[in-house]
DNA sequence: CTTGACATCCAAAACGTTTGGGTGTATACT
DNA sequence: AGTATACACCCAAACGTTTTGGATGTCAAG
């Protein structure tokens, strides 16, 4: 009862407009895009009623017609950068703020790397779904970068590859990253000193296996190849990577793991071997997550502007989409060390 | 090089193969869809001509003709649940996937509720961007269901409101949570229980605080209102929260808390005051995020099934599209109680 | 009285699909 | 022979926009 045309929600399109006010299509369409070729009072008209009809346009039509779809697309893999992941969460929260702000949407795709992760790609492409995409977490050698130039589609990357193919990307600087981790534990007295990386083939734990290992020599120390173990990137994986470096015969003095994810797995291994970490093993992570800085005991780590890594990228894709040069085709960010207690806990006491 | 026309992805339209294999576009489209009014030899070649020219359909076209956009909308207030939620990613992880089988696109929205909430939904409805959307967390009073109802949207929300409009809702049934956890706390011999609460116009805080307030009662206990504090949910939120009980003339010697980053925040303020989490104080929370399980010492909690609540409302939002009627509209998921160490560590060891 | 400039408007085509209602041609049944 | 029945196909309209390329009318200048 009570509403007159309760059923299935109303719409109202342009011609229905037109009618109200006795206009063309054309000139009702053009008046609500501001054109110079309308009249001032029209284009009052043709707005007011708009608004009290609660006009909203079709945008299915708009995007046939113009051949956008105003769009942009993430496509995770169903393993690996995980929507559960606080960092990847707080990226895309970055993008998803920049795309509103330009009036784009976010389109998320879960798609099984195995079964067609490429398929997938193909198909939101050329089915016009999205005006571009974002690579989220590149492999050294990654086939996702390479259709998407080849299909010359707008894209921007999290990563870089190791192939140097030139596309736009935002990274971090991993080696530094790691510099001053080794540097810091260095300082502390550690020599022995154990690494836990993500899976190889991502970009990402090259660097910073590269970095780790260039830092070490550049502190004159000596890297133990069994101490250097990769795990997924979750709290599990980093748990079980500590527990077998811990088990070892001549176990390391400080581990630095590759997310803090694992970094807090680790400590919770360390722990559970009755381990004061802090002071009898020093443990630290990347990233800098929320959690970093309320775990205990609170966790050294390496600081990534998540959010910002994401508006970044939204920007970029927003500028390349619109055909808009871009500043920096390629972003190298700083990260930055943070020092808390799971490495110097002495210094806080 | 190389590529002949390498420019701009090639667009291949119903048209061409229509062309390629001389038929008409009508016929092209029904053997597209294996309609039976098609000869068998032309629908193998077309499809055939089609796969080798790499066609894909221009969904914008479908969706303005079908008049459907096969995408479930998700908006996230710019606070609240938050992307960087574990929890809530999980709970978007699972919608996503099923989204992805029945072939929907999931689109993200983030908008800010002062500034219009509700218009971003009345956006992305009459815009018929979204066939229809999911409520992520409900208010006690929530204007957001009331809209939808109003515009008979189709909606599936995660949680109820108080007034009690019939619309479908995945929930979990927190006071039954809330009796597991006061139970449990209570037969450890706790009288003196604090509880660190969400902000109080969320549907499941009002849940989580009735169940307390039950449950206290069923176990003769009192409520000191002084030890129920509300924060946001986050871990900053949960550590003030905690410190704020633990200077009390008389502080609790538990402290339930509403989702399991506060717990961790609480955990943190504990320790930071000397206490050793498990022995001297219980500390608990509320969702069973993968930190709780690795958290130190790890966190007592109730489990609620993320994931598979994302499915759930995924299924169901799309089985409310297609017009299929709900086997249940009213889903109450049992949560369970998962002891862990915050609340006794003797039991452990 | 013509010309051009300007302001205001519009019809029609286009974007790529899907679909309802055909048409024409064989084959089968009276 | 005429009529029904499949079968294979296609025309044209529709979905709701935007844009192209005028059309019309008015007014001032020449």
């Amino acid at each position: 009862m009570g509403q007159e045309k309760g059923s299935s929600p109303v719409t109202v399109t342009l011609k229905d407009i037109a009618r109200r006010v006795d206009r063309s299509v054309t000139t009702v369409s053009r008046a609500l895009h501001d054109y110079t070729d309308v009249n001032e009072e029209t284009r009052e008209l043709v707005k007011r009623t708009a608004r009290e009809m609660g006009y909203m346009p079709n945008v299915a039509a708009q995007r046939l017609q113009k051949r956008r779809a105003d769009t942009l697309g993430v496509i995770l893999p169903t393993f690996g950068p995980r929507l559960s992941d606080p960092h990847f969460g707080e990226v895309l929260a970055g993008v998803g703020d920049w795309a509103a702000r330009a009036g784009f949407d976010l389109l998320i795709s879960i798609a099984d790397p195995s079964v067609g992760e490429l398929e997938t790609y193909r198909q939101k492409i050329s089915g016009r779904r999205v005006d571009g995409v974002l690579v989220i977490r590149t492999r050294c050698y990654d086939r996702r970068t390479e259709l998407l130039l080849s299909q010359d589609v707008p894209f921007v990357a999290y990563g870089r590859t190791l192939k140097d193919a030139d596309f736009p990307y935002v990274d971090v600087d991993y080696v530094a990253g790691m510099h001053a981790l080794v540097e810091h534990l260095s300082d502390l007295g550690h020599r022995q000193i154990g690494c836990v990386v993500g899976p190889h083939d991502f970009t990402f734990v090259h660097y910073q296996i590269e970095g780790f290992r260039q830092a070490m020599a550049d502190c004159s120390l000596l890297v133990d190849e069994s101490l250097i173990i990769e795990a997924d990137l979750t709290q599990r994986g980093g748990y079980g990577a500590a527990q077998t470096l811990l088990s070892q015969s001549d176990p390391p003095t400080a581990i630095i793991t590759g997310n803090d994810l694992m970094a807090l797995g680790a400590m919770s291994a360390a722990q559970d071997q009755g381990l004061d970490v802090g002071r009898d093993i020093a443990v630290s992570g990347f990233d800098d997550i929320p959690l970093a800085e309320t775990s205990h005991p609170t966790l050294t780590t390496v600081r990534l502007p998540a959010h910002r890594l994401g508006e970044l990228m939204g920007q970029m894709l927003v500028a390349l989409i619109q055909g808009e040069p871009l500043p920096e085709r390629h972003v190298l960010v700083k990260p930055s060390l943070i020092i808390r207690q799971s490495t110097s806990l002495d210094l806080w006491l």
